[in-house]
DNA sequence: AGATATTAGTTAGGTTTGTAACTAACAATA
DNA sequence: TATTGTTAGTTACAAACCTAACTAATATCT
């Protein structure tokens, strides 16, 4: 067996340690300061950036359990920072939109968001941060 | 509010998704095979690379709380893939070492998963690869 | 030596997650 | 129009997790 696979580079590894370690810093944001978890993060930065839709949609954007979603959307119902609206024509379907509220803690998380990314990202050359982009989406749609 | 900024561009969202695309499939294999969680596979893998340690050295290593390690080592001594013996000089001190079993694990493990991660480089040329790997070591050294 | 502090690892209690079973609304078929 | 199937979303229960408090062993200080 020769050695010459080392587990730091094994991807899944790899990218976890590193997934684990940037999340870390911008979790405490909007953790402090909006109570929210990851999962509600991601509920609310999809509808602020795609806009209205359904709880469906989300999972399937955000590769979230319908599960994971429904708590999510519950939770962020309840600080008042969505709305949902049954459809006229298919009740089962609702509308999850963001309140004035919701669109403010969006604007403010994304400038958060935008801050952080910059910060990290000033570790690398533009052609690495291209390249890790591409690589990461890439992986992203196996 | 210029919209030059994507979530799917976010540094800590695209790893996370990323990760999570890439640790479903590996994470099949060792769960149905072995009956392991995540935490389990990983303690494992760095007393196979890295040989005996303690689960305090283990934490350092691996970035992982010392609760995960506990539980992840007790679940491992339970299907007698380690065994634990404390140290003479600080009784305090137990060393982790893979049984002859935990070694077989792992040696199937670790063929796996260079199987798997050889699957995933496929999408890769050794350029992208070689910064991807770079980015996410530096990363992860956060 | 005796009191206090530190360290390695475990346990406990509340929260979050994951899987599966559920409800309610609609669709399709007979 | 009953029956059966499908779909969107929720709920229930068990497993996993996090934080904090704990135990036992050693180190330090007086």
């Amino acid at each position: 067996m020769e050695n010459n696979f080392d587990l730091s580079q094994f991807l899944p590894y790899a990218l976890n340690q590193a997934a684990e370690a940037t999340s870390v810093g911008f979790q405490k944001y909007y953790r402090e300061k909006y109570g929210m978890v990851r999962t509600e993060w991601r509920v609310l930065f999809h509808l602020g950036q795609y806009g209205a839709m359904t709880a469906k949609d989300l999972c399937a954007r955000a590769s979230l359990h319908k599960t994971k979603v429904s708590r999510a959307v519950h939770a962020l119902e309840q600080k008042r920072f969505l709305s949902r609206t049954t459809q006229e024509h298919d009740r089962r379907h609702e509308t999850l939109t963001l309140t004035r509220q919701g669109k403010e803690v969006y604007a403010d998380l994304y400038e958060a968001a935008k801050r952080y990314d910059a910060e990290l990202s000033s570790q690398f050359s533009p052609q690495e941060r291209e390249i890790l982009n591409r690589c990461l989406e890439r992986i992203a749609r196996i």
